[in-house]
RNA sequence: GCUGCCGUAGCUCAGGGGUAGAGCACUCCCUUGGUAAGGGAGAGGCCGAGAGUUCAAAUCUCUCCGGCAGCACCA
């Protein structure tokens, strides 16, 4: 009976141990680290206990790194379950709903009159303990579709009847039980409730949301969670939540003073000397790239009559997100007293850019055409949706529109990525994620041209990367569409570049070429961005790099600061010299020590200090600190000034720019 | 927009039916100091707005405004 049960290492190496040995002992024969990974020594989809032996019947493995990723899975899903257990022991009257594993946890939906408050968390994870030192099995069974219905209406759990009710023919409606706690589950599930480690998970928000993400529907009360296989990385991940918050940027947009909010104008950014500074270089540096890149720059108007809005469709279809302005022209001449003339400010610069398209007789010859505005935009953004810089009511896109035939679209799509992600990468970030929305049900536009389109955009993006995701359906109704997105400090995703096909607004205002056999076409227009919005990208940017801008973008390049006050005449004149230079420099002459205004300086993560004091004036020389840097190095004033202006120096214009350009 | 929470000095926060406190920042004075916090003094608040309850409201109630988390929205 000496039966041999073969296992297959992370590696892909295999060992072969009796029959009844243990998981644990597997797990402590196989290696330390990944003992802890032989938590999910797998059986029926299910972890094992340790402690049992490990059979044959069972396919066994233990697991692989991506398997450790699915133990953690598991551990989350159960404590979703022992949760909702939690909830209904302690508030029998709750109605359990749906309780999905999320990024570091799970949240579970309940619908109960009662708002649930942070007192009740203490009591649920008191609970959820208990449940877990009770190291109740978990068992699992198939039941036909009428006898969950009949439970369930039993039970009076309405949404669980929803769901039964939902679950496609072909599939089979799974059972578990925690305990004797009852849930519908596709599963798989850990063997017993003492797996999910006691002191690893911890319930962090409640906060609204609606049965089944429709907001026609009753809004229920949502109770997130987090867990991890142990404590440490509990601790190690609410540690990374404090650290993230330190790099919020409505923080560092205070401390650093770029800019601020008020009640007056909700959605509507202040903008302040340092974050001009910082959006001036950043506007600077894409209307450079973007002329070299062969676009034109425009600029279109802020109000414009409502006629224009209901020709592009906009007055009939985004109304609501328009900021709508009222003029009495009753006492202009041409006008009847009393009359009103409507307008609206432009949410977006597309029907500008037409007009201008418009303006006199365009030839093939004239396509791609490339006209680019860092169009400012209002729109009436719910006041739920606003946070911070990333969704404001106010804003500047790094707007352009590319005119082109059908056929351009993939070469235009091509070149756009490259641009894109180009200057992703000088800003510093080296992964973005893509995705590409494809043709929706309701839409404009015949098949034909939405084959080809999206077979553009695709093809473009396979040239550069074969790691992005496709979201069939979710296009606009003009076109399809890719976007670009980037991660803030706690990694939820904002939407920043985006390339959109739009065979709707030729169309309705009526733009057209003249081909090359004289006939007239109408051409596509593509909306695009990089940036997205420089409230967002910004916003972005901050938390990516914690407000220690590359020295290019700092809003404040280098504080000359003094030592004693006699070098105050020569700190302001080192100061001016910086300026005309093109720096931007500020002088700190207050009465400090220079530790003071050195740790001063460094907080606010200003990237050179130049100290002065009676030894410079008489060597003509400065103290220069650099930022992260310990230590300080003295040099003639001229070579500190030179390894500034090297460093200011926007990614595109260096030197070895051009190269680099022309190689990639 | 919806659910929950929050709104006291520039910032972070304490307090709490009898008209306000701390630390940091700020101003002034002393100190002229050589690379991450020198010392002292002072100024600063319609306690988000409005209404109600009360002899009395920053405090209790309601409405509104704004913010935070999430949901919905993001032609």
């Amino acid at each position: 009976m000496s039966e041999m049960i073969e296992i297959t290492l992370p590696d892909g190496a295999k060992r072969s141990y009796p029959a009844g040995t243990t998981g644990a002992s597997v797990a402590a024969d196989i290696s330390k680290s990944l003992a802890k990974a032989a938590l999910a020594v797998k059986r029926d989809g299910r972890l094992a206990d340790l402690s049992e032996p490990i059979d044959t019947d069972a396919a066994l493995a233990i697991v692989t790194a991506k398997d450790t990723a699915e133990a953690l899975e598991l551990i989350r899903h159960d404590a979703a379950h022992i949760m909702a257990r939690a909830v209904q022991e302690l508030y029998p009257e709750t109605k359990v709903t749906i309780g999905p594993v999320i990024e570091h946890g799970w949240y579970y939906d309940f619908d109960r009159d009662t708002p649930f408050s942070d007192e009740d968390f203490a009591a649920i994870e008191a609970k959820m303990r208990q449940i877990i030192a009770a190291r109740e099995p978990v068992r699992t069974e198939v039941w036909a579709r009428e006898r969950a219905i009949q439970h369930y209406k039993d039970q009076n759990e309405p949404y669980k009847v929803e769901l039964v009710e939902a679950i496609p023919e072909d599939q089979a409606i799974r059972m578990y039980w925690h305990g004797d706690w009852q849930d519908l589950c596709r599963g798989p599930h850990l063997a017993h409730t003492g797996q999910v480690p006691a002191d690893a998970f911890k319930l962090m928000s409640v906060a609204g949301a609606y049965w089944r993400g429709d907001a026609n529907n009753k809004m229920l009360q949502r109770i997130y969670g987090v867990a991890f296989r142990t404590k440490a990385d509990l601790d190690a991940h609410l540690h990374m939540l404090e650290e993230a918050a330190k790099r919020d940027h409505r923080r560092i947009g205070r401390e650093m003073e770029l800019f601020h909010f008020q009640e007056e104008a909700p959605g509507m950014v202040f903008w302040h000397p340092n974050g001009t500074a910082l959006y001036r270089a950043l506007e600077d540096y894409v209307r450079r790239r973007q002329i070299a890149a062969g676009y034109q720059e425009i600029r279109t108007p802020q109000v414009i009559d409502r006629t224009l809005w209901e020709r592009s469709g906009h007055w009939a279809k985004y109304r609501e997100n328009m900021f709508i302005t009222e003029i009495d022209e009753g006492s202009e001449a041409g006008h009847h007293a009393n009359e009103k003339r409507t307008n609206a400010l432009k949410p977006m610069n597309c029907p500008g850019h037409v007009q201008i398209y418009n303006q006199g007789i365009r030839s093939y010859r004239d396509l791609p055409l490339r006209v680019s505005e860092f169009g400012m935009c209002h729109r009436y953004e719910s006041s739920g949706s606003m946070h911070g810089l990333m969704r404001v009511r106010g804003f500047t896109q790094d707007d352009a529109h590319i005119f082109c035939t059908e056929d351009q679209i993939e070469s235009e799509t091509a070149k756009f990525i490259a641009l894109l992600g180009s200057i992703y990468r000088d800003l510093g970030f080296d992964r973005f994620d893509i995705k590409l929305s494809t043709r929706p049900e309701v839409r404009v536009g015949s098949d034909e041209s939405w084959d080809k389109a999206e077979a553009a955009l695709e093809a473009a993006v396979r040239k550069v990367t074969t790691d992005y995701v496709v979201d069939p359906g979710e296009g606009a109704f003009y076109g399809p569409k890719l976007d670009f997105k980037l991660t803030d400090a706690i990694g939820r995703e904002w939407q920043c570049g985006t390339f959109q096909a739009d065979f709707n607004l030729p169309e309705r205002l009526d733009a057209e070429y003249v081909a090359s056999d004289g006939s007239k076409q109408r051409p596509v227009m593509m909306h695009r961005a990089i940036l997205g919005s420089f409230e967002r990208f910004l916003g972005i940017l901050i938390e990516n790099c914690a407000g220690r801008f590359p020295v290019w973008l700092a809003p404040r390049q280098a504080v000359v600061a003094t030592i004693v006050s006699d070098a105050d005449g020569y700190a302001e004149v080192l100061t001016q010299r910086l300026r005309n230079a093109g720096l931007r420099v500020a002088t700190d002459l207050r009465n400090e020590k220079i530790n003071y205004k050195v740790r001063e300086h460094s907080t606010a993560g200003v990237p050179f200090i130049l100290a002065v004091g009676r030894q410079e004036i008489e060597a003509g020389t400065v103290a220069v600190r650099r930022l992260g840097r310990q230590g300080q190095q003295v040099m003639p004033f001229g070579e500190a000034l030179a390894l500034i202006a090297r460093e200011a120096t926007p990614p595109d214009l260096r030197e070895d720019a051009t190269e680099a350009e022309d190689a990639a």
